[in-house]
RNA sequence: GUGGGUGUAGCUCAGCUGGUAGAGCGCUGCGUUGUGGUCGCAGAUGCCGCGGGUUCAAGUCCCGUCACUCACCCCA
């Protein structure tokens, strides 16, 4: 039979990198979860209308790169290209608009984009992102920042920055959409560009190509013509953003892809990444709920690529970002001591203890040899000799030593704890030195 | 969607100007009597991505195709 491959463009995340990509998803989530932010779940595929409203059409995401089919009832469906869009839906259709504000949530989970795959750039990316709904206060847009900010450093990165700027509201940015459009014209682009000028002036700015790019040095910029109000907002994000002790970069050209983006824009920037350098983005959104059919309030929210920042942390180095998943290596030796082993295992693991045990008969040698490649501090041997004195090998992976000690459940699991609690503060000192 | 690169053992790769496959790591076993990580010895594993062509002969040359990869557009 022929081997079946998995689509173009996902990742598989196996073992021991699917231990990284799992305690990376628990960092970045981390922060918010000790901020207030409550969970939200939320359907994978939704109503595409939910992307071209909300996400616009005018967006390369929407245009080029959704996962769009009809389903059995003629509905046509999408699987989420991003979060924010979806997290208003739920918002609105379960009235958390209506309580107290603001609401603040945060999701994590998968997202589809048919984009031709490159380094960090996948079809099923895995996003942990927040959203904090219904105030303009720039604490609100400061904080969601710094929450960004400490995900990535409670990992261990240091290499990123954060590019900051403002895109003003809906009373400035038309007036700025046109001069820029203005400036534009009288540049040399080709037709898709032209195209673009047209349709989101601002995504011209961004782009990476030496033609287009020298043409642009003097465009006008956003952050040049803001309103009053957007920029007094903006002064006081950037005061409670060193409150916070967040360092930023002005980049008054970054734009991002999606259109409902105002005011408040950042993105996390990593350059260990080659091309796909960013690992986490966001904004705030004033139009979006109402653009919905929800109330007229403002949002702000991120999005944080669990994919790039696990490759973040290896361009780093800072990975194996965890080396133990267990405890316990438990060897029976003999047919006899199975069923002593398999009880010893079950008490282990209902204290909490992380235990699994050799099967198969295997050679006292062949199995310490697994449980060495196991990582498992400690090993407890039961053999012939240990059930004829009630008693087992209690062996320290690291030093080399063992002990014999009585085969009672009970003072057994303490014991193992004990010495799995000092093994942990030696190999903590360690790290340290 | 556009352009470049690469496809040889589980992994990383070597294989010069064509003559029916190699290394390191890993894996399995052994180094005697119940003990891993070091060391030594032995061993297993390859439709050389797939299809076609040139040739007495192709991993090696040509064409196609698929996959992966990097970059562009764009994005996490």
């Amino acid at each position: 039979m022929a081997a079946i491959n998995a689509p173009k463009g996902v990742p598989d995340y196996v073992p021991p990198r699917s231990r990284d990509f799992l305690h990376v998803q628990e960092k970045l989530s981390s922060p918010a979860r000790l901020s207030g932010y409550e969970y939200i779940e939320l359907p994978v595929f939704e109503s595409t209308e939910l992307f071209e409203r909300g996400v616009g059409t005018s967006t390369d995401v929407v245009q080029k790169e959704m996962y769009t089919f009809t389903d059995r009832g003629d509905r046509s469906i999408t699987l989420r290209p991003e979060g924010t869009a979806g997290v208003m839906r739920a918002v609105i259709e379960n009235r958390l608009d209506k309580g107290s504000l603001p609401v603040k949530l945060w999701y994590r989970g998968p997202f589809f984009r048919a984009e031709r795959p490159q380094h960090g750039r996948y079809r099923q990316l895995q996003q942990v992102g927040v959203e904090a709904i219904g105030s303009v206060d720039p604490i609100i847009d400061a904080e969601v920042i710094a929450l960004a900010d400490q995900a990535f450093r409670s990992l261990g990165l240091k290499d990123f920055h954060l590019d900051l700027t403002s895109l003003g509201c809906s009373q400035c940015r038309p007036a700025y959409r046109t001069k820029l459009q203005d400036f534009l014209s009288t540049c040399d682009l080709d037709q898709e560009t032209r195209d673009r000028a047209a349709l989101n002036p601002l995504r011209v700015l961004d782009d990476k190509r030496d033609t287009v790019a020298s043409q642009l040095v003097d465009a006008p910029l956003m952050i040049d013509s803001l309103c009053v109000q957007c920029q007094e907002h903006y002064d006081q994000v950037r005061g409670v953003l060193r409150m916070f002790g967040v360092p930023w970069i002005e980049a008054p050209r970054m734009v991002r892809g999606l259109d409902y983006y105002t005011r408040t824009t950042f993105e996390f920037v990593h350059p260990g990444l080659g091309a796909q350098s960013g690992i986490g983005g966001g904004g705030r959104y004033d139009g979006l709920m109402a653009e919905l059919g929800g109330s007229e309030l403002s949002g702000i929210g991120f999005g944080l690529g669990v994919d790039r920042t696990l490759l973040a942390c290896e361009a780093e180095g800072l990975t194996p970002l965890s080396e133990r998943i267990l405890d316990v290596f438990v060897i029976p030796v003999g047919d006899p001591s199975r069923e002593p082993s398999v009880a010893l295992l079950v008490a282990l693991r209902v204290a909490g203890v992380a235990a699994d045990v050799c099967v198969d008969n295997r050679s006292i040698k062949s199995a310490m040899k697994a449980a060495n490649s196991t990582n498992a501090p400690l090993v407890i041997i039961i053999g012939p000799d240990e059930l004829s004195t009630s008693s087992v090998i209690v062996k320290n992976m690291l030093s080399g030593d063992q002990r014999s000690l009585s085969s009672g459940h009970e003072t057994l699991i303490t014991a193992v704890q004990e010495t799995l609690r000092s093994i942990q503060a030696e190999t903590r000192k360690e790290d340290q030195s």
